[in-house]
DNA sequence: GAAGCGCTAGGACGCCTGTCCTAGTTGCAG
DNA sequence: CTGCAACTAGGACAGGCGTCCTAGCGCTTC
Protein backbone atom coordinates (compact mmCIF):
# COMPACT_ATOMS: atom_id res chain seq x y z
CA UNK A 1 0.00 0.00 0.00
CA UNK A 2 1.96 3.12 -1.45
CA UNK A 3 1.57 6.16 0.78
CA UNK A 4 2.30 8.45 -1.64
CA UNK A 5 1.05 11.87 -2.15
CA UNK A 6 -0.85 11.03 -5.10
CA UNK A 7 -2.21 8.06 -3.79
CA UNK A 8 -6.40 8.13 -3.43
CA UNK A 9 -6.00 7.49 0.62
CA UNK A 10 -3.42 10.93 0.43
CA UNK A 11 -6.13 12.84 -1.67
CA UNK A 12 -9.12 11.89 0.31
CA UNK A 13 -7.13 13.11 3.52
CA UNK A 14 -6.27 16.34 1.84
CA UNK A 15 -10.00 16.98 0.99
CA UNK A 16 -10.76 16.12 4.38
CA UNK A 17 -8.61 18.92 6.05
CA UNK A 18 -9.28 21.47 4.06
CA UNK A 19 -13.04 21.05 4.25
CA UNK A 20 -13.13 20.18 8.12
CA UNK A 21 -11.47 23.27 8.65
CA UNK A 22 -13.78 25.67 6.06
CA UNK A 23 -16.88 24.12 6.74
CA UNK A 24 -16.00 21.70 10.25
CA UNK A 25 -15.92 18.39 11.19
CA UNK A 26 -19.09 17.59 11.10
CA UNK A 27 -20.76 19.75 8.37
CA UNK A 28 -18.53 18.27 6.59
CA UNK A 29 -20.71 15.00 4.41
CA UNK A 30 -18.82 12.18 2.46
CA UNK A 31 -20.83 13.76 -0.08
CA UNK A 32 -18.64 16.67 -0.60
CA UNK A 33 -15.15 14.95 0.33
CA UNK A 34 -16.19 12.61 -2.54
CA UNK A 35 -17.31 15.53 -5.01
CA UNK A 36 -14.12 17.20 -3.84
CA UNK A 37 -11.78 14.15 -4.64
CA UNK A 38 -13.50 12.99 -7.45
CA UNK A 39 -14.75 9.17 -6.17
CA UNK A 40 -17.62 7.36 -5.76
CA UNK A 41 -19.05 7.94 -2.41
CA UNK A 42 -18.88 4.12 -1.14
CA UNK A 43 -15.62 3.88 -1.99
CA UNK A 44 -14.72 4.92 1.11
CA UNK A 45 -14.58 1.76 2.96
CA UNK A 46 -11.80 0.74 1.15
CA UNK A 47 -9.52 3.18 2.91
CA UNK A 48 -11.27 4.18 6.05
CA UNK A 49 -13.66 2.07 8.06
CA UNK A 50 -15.54 5.46 9.39
CA UNK A 51 -15.31 8.90 9.62
CA UNK A 52 -13.86 9.53 12.54
CA UNK A 53 -11.08 7.29 11.28
CA UNK A 54 -10.72 9.91 8.27
CA UNK A 55 -10.63 12.76 11.26
CA UNK A 56 -7.79 10.62 12.71
CA UNK A 57 -6.00 10.44 9.63
CA UNK A 58 -6.33 14.02 9.27
CA UNK A 59 -5.17 14.94 12.47
CA UNK A 60 -2.57 12.29 12.49
CA UNK A 61 -1.44 14.45 8.77
CA UNK A 62 -1.89 17.76 10.57
CA UNK A 63 0.39 16.68 13.75
CA UNK A 64 3.06 15.96 10.66
CA UNK A 65 2.82 18.88 8.48
CA UNK A 66 3.40 20.84 12.35
CA UNK A 67 6.47 19.10 13.12
CA UNK A 68 7.81 19.18 9.62
CA UNK A 69 7.39 23.12 10.00
CA UNK A 70 8.31 23.12 13.35
CA UNK A 71 11.60 21.57 12.31
CA UNK A 72 11.85 23.64 9.18
CA UNK A 73 11.57 26.76 11.72
CA UNK A 74 14.49 25.17 14.00
CA UNK A 75 16.57 24.89 10.95
CA UNK A 76 15.81 28.48 8.64
CA UNK A 77 15.83 31.08 11.69
CA UNK A 78 19.16 31.95 13.68
CA UNK A 79 17.65 31.74 17.29
CA UNK A 80 15.16 31.00 19.37
CA UNK A 81 13.75 35.00 19.59
CA UNK A 82 13.29 34.30 15.52
CA UNK A 83 11.74 31.61 16.22
CA UNK A 84 9.18 32.86 18.14
CA UNK A 85 8.71 35.63 16.61
CA UNK A 86 8.16 33.31 13.07
CA UNK A 87 5.09 31.83 15.09
CA UNK A 88 4.04 35.21 16.11
CA UNK A 89 3.88 35.85 12.46
CA UNK A 90 1.86 32.81 11.69
CA UNK A 91 -1.69 34.73 12.06
CA UNK A 92 -0.46 37.32 9.39
CA UNK A 93 0.74 34.76 6.93
CA UNK A 94 -2.32 32.90 7.06
CA UNK A 95 -4.55 35.86 7.70
CA UNK A 96 -6.82 35.17 4.75
CA UNK A 97 -7.50 31.65 5.39
CA UNK A 98 -7.70 32.87 9.37
CA UNK A 99 -10.11 35.80 8.71
CA UNK A 100 -12.83 33.33 6.62
CA UNK A 101 -12.05 30.17 8.97
CA UNK A 102 -10.60 31.03 12.55
CA UNK A 103 -7.54 28.98 13.22
CA UNK A 104 -7.53 25.62 12.26
CA UNK A 105 -6.60 23.87 15.48
CA UNK A 106 -8.61 25.95 18.00
CA UNK A 107 -11.94 25.40 16.21
CA UNK A 108 -11.10 21.91 15.51
CA UNK A 109 -10.71 21.20 19.66
CA UNK A 110 -13.59 23.49 20.18
CA UNK A 111 -15.87 21.44 17.94
CA UNK A 112 -14.96 17.95 18.85
CA UNK A 113 -15.32 19.63 22.35
CA UNK A 114 -18.89 20.20 22.13
CA UNK A 115 -19.58 17.20 20.31
CA UNK A 116 -17.82 14.99 23.17
CA UNK A 117 -15.93 13.09 20.25
CA UNK A 118 -13.13 10.97 21.62
CA UNK A 119 -10.77 12.65 19.35
CA UNK A 120 -10.29 15.20 20.94
CA UNK A 121 -7.27 14.41 22.89
CA UNK A 122 -5.53 13.95 19.26
CA UNK A 123 -6.49 17.37 18.20
CA UNK A 124 -5.33 18.79 21.30
CA UNK A 125 -2.08 17.32 20.88
CA UNK A 126 -1.73 19.87 17.82
CA UNK A 127 -2.11 22.53 20.59
CA UNK A 128 0.84 20.43 22.42
CA UNK A 129 3.19 20.42 19.65
CA UNK A 130 3.22 24.02 19.46
CA UNK A 131 3.51 24.83 23.36
CA UNK A 132 6.47 22.15 23.57
CA UNK A 133 7.92 24.19 20.75
CA UNK A 134 7.57 27.41 22.14
CA UNK A 135 8.58 26.60 25.56
CA UNK A 136 11.56 24.72 24.31
CA UNK A 137 12.68 28.53 22.51
CA UNK A 138 11.97 30.13 26.24
CA UNK A 139 14.36 27.96 27.65
CA UNK A 140 16.91 28.38 24.53
CA UNK A 141 16.82 32.11 26.13
CA UNK A 142 17.55 31.32 29.12
CA UNK A 143 13.96 31.67 30.73
CA UNK A 144 13.19 28.24 31.84
CA UNK A 145 11.35 28.70 34.98
CA UNK A 146 8.42 30.61 33.48
CA UNK A 147 9.21 29.11 29.87
CA UNK A 148 5.84 27.30 29.36
CA UNK A 149 4.12 30.07 31.20
CA UNK A 150 5.14 32.41 28.07
CA UNK A 151 4.44 29.66 25.76
CA UNK A 152 1.41 29.59 26.67
CA UNK A 153 0.85 33.09 26.52
CA UNK A 154 2.54 33.04 22.65
CA UNK A 155 -0.65 30.95 22.12
CA UNK A 156 -2.90 32.57 23.86
CA UNK A 157 -2.34 35.58 21.64
CA UNK A 158 -2.52 33.48 18.35
CA UNK A 159 -5.82 32.20 19.36
CA UNK A 160 -7.31 35.23 20.54
CA UNK A 161 -6.11 36.91 17.07
CA UNK A 162 -7.32 34.54 15.38
CA UNK A 163 -10.42 34.12 17.00
CA UNK A 164 -11.42 38.25 16.97
CA UNK A 165 -9.75 38.27 13.11
CA UNK A 166 -12.56 35.82 12.10
CA UNK A 167 -15.40 37.75 14.04
CA UNK A 168 -14.30 41.42 12.45
CA UNK A 169 -12.66 40.38 9.47
CA UNK A 170 -9.97 43.02 10.52
CA UNK A 171 -6.71 42.40 9.23
CA UNK A 172 -5.04 45.59 10.68
CA UNK A 173 -6.35 44.81 14.10
CA UNK A 174 -4.03 41.65 13.62
CA UNK A 175 -1.51 43.71 12.68
CA UNK A 176 -1.53 45.84 15.52
CA UNK A 177 -1.84 42.92 17.94
CA UNK A 178 0.74 41.05 16.48
CA UNK A 179 3.27 44.54 16.78
CA UNK A 180 2.20 44.40 20.09
CA UNK A 181 3.74 40.87 21.03
CA UNK A 182 6.51 41.71 19.21
CA UNK A 183 7.16 44.46 21.76
CA UNK A 184 6.57 42.39 24.77
CA UNK A 185 8.92 40.20 23.57
CA UNK A 186 11.49 42.44 22.98
CA UNK A 187 11.14 43.79 26.70
CA UNK A 188 10.91 40.18 27.94
CA UNK A 189 13.98 39.24 26.51
CA UNK A 190 15.77 42.20 27.50
CA UNK A 191 17.15 40.80 30.38
CA UNK A 192 13.62 38.66 31.82
CA UNK A 193 12.34 42.21 33.32
CA UNK A 194 10.33 44.35 30.89
CA UNK A 195 12.29 47.64 30.57
CA UNK A 196 10.44 51.63 30.54
CA UNK A 197 9.73 53.41 27.54
CA UNK A 198 8.39 50.09 25.62
CA UNK A 199 5.66 51.39 23.86
CA UNK A 200 3.48 48.34 24.03
CA UNK B 1 -48.74 37.26 23.88
CA UNK B 2 -47.18 37.10 27.16
CA UNK B 3 -43.42 36.97 27.13
CA UNK B 4 -42.48 36.25 30.88
CA UNK B 5 -39.67 33.78 31.43
CA UNK B 6 -42.55 30.94 32.26
CA UNK B 7 -43.69 30.91 28.96
CA UNK B 8 -43.26 28.12 26.89
CA UNK B 9 -41.64 30.23 24.04
CA UNK B 10 -39.25 31.76 26.58
CA UNK B 11 -38.71 28.16 28.22
CA UNK B 12 -37.92 26.80 24.02
CA UNK B 13 -35.28 29.99 23.85
CA UNK B 14 -33.54 29.34 27.28
CA UNK B 15 -33.31 25.62 26.42
CA UNK B 16 -31.89 26.26 22.92
CA UNK B 17 -29.35 28.80 24.25
CA UNK B 18 -27.89 26.52 26.69
CA UNK B 19 -27.65 23.94 24.20
CA UNK B 20 -26.33 26.10 21.52
CA UNK B 21 -23.61 26.99 24.01
CA UNK B 22 -22.42 23.14 24.68
CA UNK B 23 -23.34 21.26 21.60
CA UNK B 24 -23.28 23.56 19.10
CA UNK B 25 -26.03 25.43 16.73
CA UNK B 26 -26.08 22.52 14.29
CA UNK B 27 -25.35 19.53 16.36
CA UNK B 28 -28.50 20.61 18.73
CA UNK B 29 -31.59 18.59 17.22
CA UNK B 30 -35.25 19.83 17.44
CA UNK B 31 -35.71 16.78 19.44
CA UNK B 32 -32.85 17.54 22.11
CA UNK B 33 -34.57 20.88 22.46
CA UNK B 34 -37.76 19.35 23.01
CA UNK B 35 -36.63 17.03 25.48
CA UNK B 36 -35.01 19.51 27.54
CA UNK B 37 -38.20 21.63 28.01
CA UNK B 38 -40.33 18.50 28.10
CA UNK B 39 -42.83 19.38 24.96
CA UNK B 40 -44.08 17.90 21.52
CA UNK B 41 -41.80 18.49 18.52
CA UNK B 42 -43.98 19.00 16.09
CA UNK B 43 -45.13 21.86 18.68
CA UNK B 44 -42.59 23.87 17.99
CA UNK B 45 -43.95 25.65 14.87
CA UNK B 46 -46.95 27.33 16.77
CA UNK B 47 -44.01 29.51 18.51
CA UNK B 48 -41.00 29.37 15.45
CA UNK B 49 -40.87 29.36 11.94
CA UNK B 50 -38.09 27.82 11.86
CA UNK B 51 -34.89 26.74 13.41
CA UNK B 52 -33.00 29.54 12.37
CA UNK B 53 -35.34 31.30 14.15
CA UNK B 54 -34.92 30.28 16.99
CA UNK B 55 -31.17 30.70 16.78
CA UNK B 56 -32.47 34.70 16.08
CA UNK B 57 -34.21 34.84 19.12
CA UNK B 58 -31.32 33.10 20.90
CA UNK B 59 -29.01 35.50 19.96
CA UNK B 60 -31.68 38.21 20.52
CA UNK B 61 -31.43 37.10 24.09
CA UNK B 62 -28.06 36.88 24.61
CA UNK B 63 -27.99 40.72 23.23
CA UNK B 64 -30.48 41.26 25.60
CA UNK B 65 -28.50 39.80 28.59
CA UNK B 66 -25.14 41.24 27.73
CA UNK B 67 -26.92 44.31 27.67
CA UNK B 68 -28.16 43.94 31.12
CA UNK B 69 -24.91 42.52 32.52
CA UNK B 70 -23.08 45.89 31.25
CA UNK B 71 -25.21 47.93 32.69
CA UNK B 72 -25.02 46.13 36.10
CA UNK B 73 -21.48 46.73 36.03
CA UNK B 74 -22.11 50.59 35.35
CA UNK B 75 -24.26 50.75 37.95
CA UNK B 76 -22.21 48.86 40.17
CA UNK B 77 -18.34 49.66 39.96
CA UNK B 78 -16.87 52.37 41.20
CA UNK B 79 -14.77 53.71 37.76
CA UNK B 80 -14.36 52.30 34.54
CA UNK B 81 -10.96 50.72 35.26
CA UNK B 82 -13.21 48.63 37.59
CA UNK B 83 -15.26 48.01 35.15
CA UNK B 84 -12.36 46.72 32.54
CA UNK B 85 -11.53 44.50 35.29
CA UNK B 86 -14.70 42.94 36.00
CA UNK B 87 -14.82 41.99 32.32
CA UNK B 88 -11.65 40.48 32.88
CA UNK B 89 -12.56 38.66 35.45
CA UNK B 90 -15.23 36.82 33.82
CA UNK B 91 -13.13 34.24 32.38
CA UNK B 92 -12.70 33.30 35.79
CA UNK B 93 -16.08 33.92 37.02
CA UNK B 94 -17.54 31.22 34.26
CA UNK B 95 -14.47 29.03 34.32
CA UNK B 96 -16.29 25.94 34.21
CA UNK B 97 -18.26 26.64 31.02
CA UNK B 98 -15.44 27.90 29.50
CA UNK B 99 -12.84 25.09 30.43
CA UNK B 100 -15.65 22.55 28.90
CA UNK B 101 -17.50 24.56 26.28
CA UNK B 102 -15.35 27.87 25.28
CA UNK B 103 -16.39 30.99 24.87
CA UNK B 104 -20.40 31.03 23.85
CA UNK B 105 -19.77 34.07 21.97
CA UNK B 106 -16.51 33.49 20.32
CA UNK B 107 -17.58 29.51 19.20
CA UNK B 108 -21.14 30.46 18.07
CA UNK B 109 -19.55 33.43 15.59
CA UNK B 110 -17.23 30.63 14.09
CA UNK B 111 -19.73 28.31 13.55
CA UNK B 112 -22.19 30.16 12.46
CA UNK B 113 -19.28 31.64 9.65
CA UNK B 114 -18.11 28.01 8.66
CA UNK B 115 -21.72 27.17 8.12
CA UNK B 116 -21.86 30.66 6.10
CA UNK B 117 -25.45 31.55 7.97
CA UNK B 118 -26.73 34.61 7.38
CA UNK B 119 -26.98 35.08 11.21
CA UNK B 120 -23.07 35.36 11.58
CA UNK B 121 -23.38 39.23 11.57
CA UNK B 122 -26.13 38.87 14.35
CA UNK B 123 -23.42 36.84 16.40
CA UNK B 124 -20.65 39.13 16.00
CA UNK B 125 -22.84 42.09 16.98
CA UNK B 126 -22.72 40.63 20.60
CA UNK B 127 -18.86 40.81 20.13
CA UNK B 128 -19.70 44.55 18.95
CA UNK B 129 -21.71 44.90 22.17
CA UNK B 130 -18.34 44.50 24.85
CA UNK B 131 -16.26 46.53 22.04
CA UNK B 132 -18.18 49.40 22.07
CA UNK B 133 -18.43 48.87 26.03
CA UNK B 134 -15.14 48.42 26.64
CA UNK B 135 -13.93 51.33 24.18
CA UNK B 136 -16.25 53.67 26.31
CA UNK B 137 -14.29 52.84 29.60
CA UNK B 138 -10.87 53.55 28.07
CA UNK B 139 -12.14 56.51 26.60
CA UNK B 140 -13.51 57.65 29.88
CA UNK B 141 -9.89 56.80 31.11
CA UNK B 142 -8.30 59.48 28.89
CA UNK B 143 -6.93 57.26 26.47
CA UNK B 144 -9.67 58.38 23.50
CA UNK B 145 -7.16 57.60 20.96
CA UNK B 146 -6.14 54.23 21.26
CA UNK B 147 -9.47 53.57 23.01
CA UNK B 148 -10.54 50.85 20.60
CA UNK B 149 -7.32 49.13 20.10
CA UNK B 150 -7.26 48.75 23.76
CA UNK B 151 -10.70 47.26 23.88
CA UNK B 152 -9.69 44.68 20.82
CA UNK B 153 -6.86 43.51 22.58
CA UNK B 154 -8.76 42.88 25.98
CA UNK B 155 -11.42 41.57 23.93
CA UNK B 156 -8.48 39.23 22.22
CA UNK B 157 -7.14 38.57 25.52
CA UNK B 158 -10.38 36.73 26.65
CA UNK B 159 -10.85 34.71 23.60
CA UNK B 160 -7.25 33.65 23.72
CA UNK B 161 -7.58 32.52 27.08
CA UNK B 162 -10.91 31.05 26.66
CA UNK B 163 -9.79 29.13 23.77
CA UNK B 164 -6.89 27.60 25.50
CA UNK B 165 -8.63 27.06 28.70
CA UNK B 166 -10.60 25.11 26.95
CA UNK B 167 -8.28 22.78 25.04
CA UNK B 168 -5.92 22.10 27.69
CA UNK B 169 -8.72 22.63 30.41
CA UNK B 170 -6.48 24.53 32.68
CA UNK B 171 -7.56 26.39 34.97
CA UNK B 172 -4.58 28.13 36.75
CA UNK B 173 -3.42 29.29 32.85
CA UNK B 174 -6.31 31.50 33.11
CA UNK B 175 -5.61 32.93 36.51
CA UNK B 176 -2.27 33.45 35.49
CA UNK B 177 -3.44 34.99 31.91
CA UNK B 178 -6.22 37.08 33.51
CA UNK B 179 -3.07 38.33 36.11
CA UNK B 180 -1.05 39.47 33.08
CA UNK B 181 -3.47 41.21 31.68
CA UNK B 182 -3.89 43.32 35.39
CA UNK B 183 -0.68 43.93 35.13
CA UNK B 184 -0.58 45.75 31.45
CA UNK B 185 -3.70 47.62 32.60
CA UNK B 186 -1.50 48.86 35.54
CA UNK B 187 0.86 49.54 33.31
CA UNK B 188 -1.56 51.69 30.84
CA UNK B 189 -3.72 53.30 33.14
CA UNK B 190 -0.91 54.48 35.26
CA UNK B 191 0.06 57.32 32.65
CA UNK B 192 -0.59 55.91 29.20
CA UNK B 193 2.99 54.83 29.37
CA UNK B 194 4.56 52.09 30.81
CA UNK B 195 6.33 51.81 33.84
CA UNK B 196 9.48 49.97 34.97
CA UNK B 197 9.49 46.98 37.52
CA UNK B 198 5.81 45.81 37.17
CA UNK B 199 5.97 41.67 36.68
CA UNK B 200 3.68 41.06 33.65
C1' DG C 1 -74.11 26.05 26.68
C1' DA C 2 -71.68 27.70 22.37
C1' DA C 3 -68.22 29.58 19.87
C1' DG C 4 -63.63 30.81 19.17
C1' DC C 5 -58.77 30.95 19.98
C1' DG C 6 -54.28 29.80 21.91
C1' DC C 7 -51.76 26.03 22.39
C1' DT C 8 -50.37 21.21 22.16
C1' DA C 9 -49.41 16.18 20.81
C1' DG C 10 -48.08 13.07 17.60
C1' DG C 11 -47.17 11.57 13.45
C1' DA C 12 -46.19 11.96 8.20
C1' DC C 13 -43.18 13.90 4.65
C1' DG C 14 -38.98 14.20 1.95
C1' DC C 15 -34.25 14.76 2.37
C1' DC C 16 -29.66 13.83 3.69
C1' DT C 17 -26.52 11.35 6.57
C1' DG C 18 -22.97 7.57 7.59
C1' DT C 19 -22.68 2.88 6.67
C1' DC C 20 -22.58 -1.27 4.17
C1' DC C 21 -22.94 -4.58 0.16
C1' DT C 22 -22.01 -6.41 -4.18
C1' DA C 23 -20.79 -6.64 -8.83
C1' DG C 24 -17.31 -5.19 -11.88
C1' DT C 25 -12.74 -3.36 -13.33
C1' DT C 26 -7.84 -2.92 -13.20
C1' DG C 27 -3.20 -4.41 -12.75
C1' DC C 28 0.41 -7.11 -10.97
C1' DA C 29 2.45 -12.19 -10.01
C1' DG C 30 2.99 -16.80 -11.35
C1' DC D 1 -2.70 -16.71 -20.18
C1' DT D 2 -4.48 -17.27 -15.59
C1' DG D 3 -5.58 -16.04 -10.97
C1' DC D 4 -5.73 -13.21 -7.24
C1' DA D 5 -5.67 -9.04 -4.84
C1' DA D 6 -6.40 -4.11 -4.87
C1' DC D 7 -9.47 -0.95 -6.01
C1' DT D 8 -13.74 1.29 -7.71
C1' DA D 9 -18.73 2.46 -8.80
C1' DG D 10 -23.24 2.77 -7.59
C1' DG D 11 -26.88 1.82 -5.10
C1' DA D 12 -29.47 -0.06 -0.82
C1' DC D 13 -30.15 0.47 4.09
C1' DA D 14 -31.76 2.38 8.49
C1' DG D 15 -31.89 6.32 11.05
C1' DG D 16 -32.04 11.18 12.07
C1' DC D 17 -32.97 15.67 10.54
C1' DG D 18 -35.98 20.07 9.83
C1' DT D 19 -40.47 20.85 8.36
C1' DC D 20 -45.33 20.61 8.07
C1' DC D 21 -50.19 18.97 8.98
C1' DT D 22 -54.16 17.84 11.51
C1' DA D 23 -56.98 16.54 15.27
C1' DG D 24 -57.97 17.72 19.82
C1' DC D 25 -57.40 19.91 24.34
C1' DG D 26 -58.52 23.72 27.72
C1' DC D 27 -59.58 28.29 28.54
C1' DT D 28 -61.93 32.64 27.92
C1' DT D 29 -65.97 35.42 26.28
C1' DC D 30 -70.41 36.03 24.95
Amino acid sequence: MAEGAGTTRAQIVDAANRLFYVKGFEHTSFAAIAETVGISRGNFYHHFKSKDEILGAVIEARLQSTRAMLAEWDRDEPGPAERVRRFVEIVIANGADIQDFGCPVGTLTNELAKLGHPARPQAVAVFDLFRTWLRAQFEELGLAVEADDLAMHVLAFSQGAATLSNAFHDGEFVRREVDRLHAWLDERLAHGRPIAGSAH
